[in-house]
DNA sequence: TGTAAAAATGCAAACGATTGCAATTGGTAT
DNA sequence: ATACCAATTGCAATCGTTTGCATTTTTACA
C-alpha cells in the first residue's frame, strides 16, 4: 500500500511479467489485449492503487483533458467576483465538465492580461476555453477566438459574434419582464442595469419591445445605467427618490442581485412592494426565492448551458465547428410584483 | 505570428543560433547565461509569443504548478454547491494561488470517490491539495492526511487535527454572537444549525460558554439541529412556531444563508425582527449587507484564510511542516439585532 | 503435422523541457 | 606564446506514456 516511491508503467509490467506497452494498453481497457490479461492488469493497478502519470501522458498524446474557465471580469468590480450567479455557473460546468472526463481549470484573474490563450492553451495547460461573460467588449475574445482557439463563451447568444456562444434568450427575458410588469398595472417602468454590457444590452432591447409591443412610450429617463452591483443599484435609487421623487411604479432590473439592492433601498423608504414599487429580477439566484418579498425574476437555466457549452467545446475540439445556443428561460413570479390585474 | 505549429525550445534554440538548453535557461533567467543572450533570446521569445510546453516541464521537474480545490460537499445538498461563502473562498483562493504563480483545478465531485488524493496528487495534476470544509467527518480527509500528501483543509483551527487547518475561531464567535443577543436583551435564544458538522460546533459550543457566562441555563430544547441551508432553516422555523408558538427571541444561526432563510419564515408571519426576535448570521456573505433588514453577523476573513492556506500549502511543498491557523473574526453589527439596551 | 491467418504481445521511437557534466570561449598573468 | 581560470555554452540522458510496427503465440483448417 505504502511504498516509498510511486510506480510507473514499468514497475507495474514488471510486476504483471508482460511489457509496458501491454500494461498501457490493458489499462486502457484496449481490446487488442487478451480479455484475461486486462483484468488482471487493471486488479493489480487497483491493487497498487496506481495511477497514470498525467504529465507523461499529456506530453505524448498532446491532450489534457483540462478545460480553462474564465472569469471575464475585466471592468467588473471586484464585488461582482462573488456574485452568486457567476458562481452557480462555475460550479455547474464543473459538474459537466467531470462527467465527461475533464477538469477544470478556473481563472478569475487572467482576462487583465492580454495572453491569456496562449498561457492555457500554447502552453498546453488545457485543450479549450471557456469564457464566462462577455463584459463591455468582446475585443479581446474576438481576438483569441481569430487564432482557432478551440473556445465556448457564456454571453448573448442572439448577437454576432465570432466565436460560439451560449446564453439566455435575452431580449425575449427583458420583454417579458418588462410585459409582466406592464400587465401588472405599472405604468413607469425603469430599466435597472447597464445597456452598454453585452448581455444587458438584450434585455434593454426586450424592455423596450414590451414597451412597443403595448403602446408605451420609451422615454430615456426611465433608463438607468449602473455598474450591475447591488450597491450601485442601492445607491442610485436612493439617490434618484431624493431627486424626482417616486415617479416610477415597476423596476426591470437587469440581475436579481441588483434587483435586491434596489429593493433594499425601497424598503428603506417604507415603499411598498410590489404595491408601491413592482420588482422584477434576472437570473433567478438562491437569493431571489429567500428574500422577502420574494424575487419576481427570469430564471436562466445554467446546468443546462454548462451543458451545452461543455458539448460544443468538445464537438470543438474533435474538429467539428459550432455555432451559438440559446437556452430557454421561464418567468418566476413571486411576490415582487402584482400577477393578477 | 501565426505559424502553422507551435514552436518548441529546439525552434527556438533554431531561430537563435544557440543550443536547447541555452534557450531553457535563458527563458528561466539563469545567471549562468550572459545577460545579453538571455535578453535577446527572451525578446525573440516574446516576438513568436512562444510559452513552455508545460505537459514536458511538469514531466521533467516533476512539479505541476497546480493545486487543487476540493469542496468538500460529502454530505451537503445540493443547494450548498451554490453556497456564496464557499465560492467566495475559492474566488480568494484563487487570487492567492495565482499570485504565487499556482493555478487553480476546481473539483467538486470527487470527495464521494475514495482515491482522489490519488487522482490528483499520484497521477501529477496536481503538487498539492486544499479541501474546503470538514463535514460531519473528517475521516478520509485523515486518511489522506495520513499518506503525507501535501493538504490544507478549511475546517476549525481550535480542533485536534493531524492535518493543517485554517479557519476562524468559531467558538469565540458562537460566543460574540450569543453574548450580542444577550447585550441586547434576549432571554431565550436558540441556536440554529447543525452542530455535529464539525466547523458548526465550535459555534455551538461558544454559544453555551456565552450563556453559561452570563448565568443563563442552557435548555437543549432550543437547540435546533438541521441541514445548513436556507431552506431547513425556513421550513423548520415555520414548523417551531406552529407548534411551540413564538417561544423565543434571538437566534443564533450558524451560517448567513440559514439567518436568512429563518428570518424569512419569521416576516411571513409579521414577526418584528429585531424587537421580537433578533437574529445573528455567520459569516458576512454579501447578502448579509444587503438583505433588509441588513443582517448582524460574525464576519469570516475569507481572503486573509486563502493567503494563509496557500502559504501553508508552499510551505508543505518546500518540505516544511505546518500547524494550524485561526483567522481573527469580527462581530458586524446591523439591523437585525437591536444594539444598545 | 504443416501452414496460413488471426490474435496477442513486445520493441523502440517519439513527445519537449531540464540539468549534470563536459567542452568551448575569452581574458589575464606569466 | 603559454598556461590557467572563469565565464559561457552545448551534449546527452532523463522524466513516463503512447503507439506504429515487428514479432511471437495461438487457432483453424487442410
Amino acid at each position: 500500500m505504502k511504498n516509498n516511491k510511486k510506480l510507473n508503467l514499468n514497475d507495474l509490467a514488471e510486476l504483471a511479467g508482460v511489457s509496458t506497452s501491454t500494461v498501457s494498453r490493458a489499462l486502457s481497457d484496449n481490446p487488442i489485449i487478451k480479455k484475461e490479461t486486462r483484468v488482471r492488469i487493471q486488479a493489480l493497478a487497483e491493487q497498487h492503487n496506481f495511477s497514470i502519470n498525467t504529465a507523461a501522458s499529456r506530453l505524448r498524446t498532446q491532450k489534457t483533458n483540462v478545460v480553462a474557465v474564465i472569469l471575464n471580469l475585466i471592468d467588473h468590480t471586484e464585488q461582482s467576483i462573488s456574485d452568486p450567479f457567476l458562481l452557480k455557473i462555475v460550479a455547474d460546468l464543473n459538474q459537466a465538465l467531470n462527467s465527461k472526463g475533464y477538469d477544470l481549470l478556473l481563472s478569475n484573474s487572467f482576462m487583465a492580461t492580454d495572453n491569456w490563450a496562449n498561457y492555457f492553451i500554447n502552453s498546453q495547460r488545457a485543450d479549450g476555453l471557456i469564457v464566462v461573460g462577455q463584459g463591455k467588449s468582446d475585443e479581446k475574445v474576438q481576438e483569441v477566438a481569430a487564432t482557432g482557439v478551440p473556445m465556448v463563451v457564456w454571453g448573448d447568444p442572439l448577437r454576432d459574434s465570432s466565436y460560439p456562444t451560449v446564453g439566455s434568450n435575452n431580449r425575449l427575458g427583458g420583454e417579458l419582464a418588462t410585459e409582466h410588469l406592464l400587465h401588472g398595472g405599472c405604468k413607469n417602468i425603469l430599466f435597472l442595469g447597464d445597456p452598454e454590457h453585452m448581455e444587458m444590452t438584450g434585455r434593454y432591447l426586450g424592455y423596450q419591445d414590451a414597451l412597443a409591443k403595448n403602446a408605451r412610450a420609451f422615454d430615456p429617463t426611465f433608463t438607468v445605467a449602473i455598474d450591475i452591483t447591488s450597491r450601485a443599484a442601492y445607491e442610485k435609487i436612493g439617490e434618484l427618490i431624493l431627486s424626482r421623487g417616486l415617479f416610477f411604479d415597476g423596476i426591470v432590473a437587469c440581475s436579481d442581485m441588483v434587483a435586491l439592492g434596489a429593493i433594499r433601498a425601497l424598503k428603506e423608504r417604507y415603499i411598498g412592494i410590489p404595491n408601491d414599487v413592482a420588482v422584477v429580477g434576472f437570473d433567478d439566484i438562491l437569493m431571489a426565492e429567500l428574500s422577502y418579498p420574494s424575487l419576481t425574476t427570469i430564471k436562466q437555466n445554467t446546468l443546462r448551458a454548462s451543458q451545452i457549452m461543455v458539448d460544443k467545446l468538445i464537438a470543438q475540439l474533435n474538429g467539428q465547428k459550432v455555432g451559438s445556443s440559446v437556452v430557454d428561460i421561464e418567468l418566476v413570479t413571486r411576490q415582487s410584483s402584482k400577477h393578477n390585474v
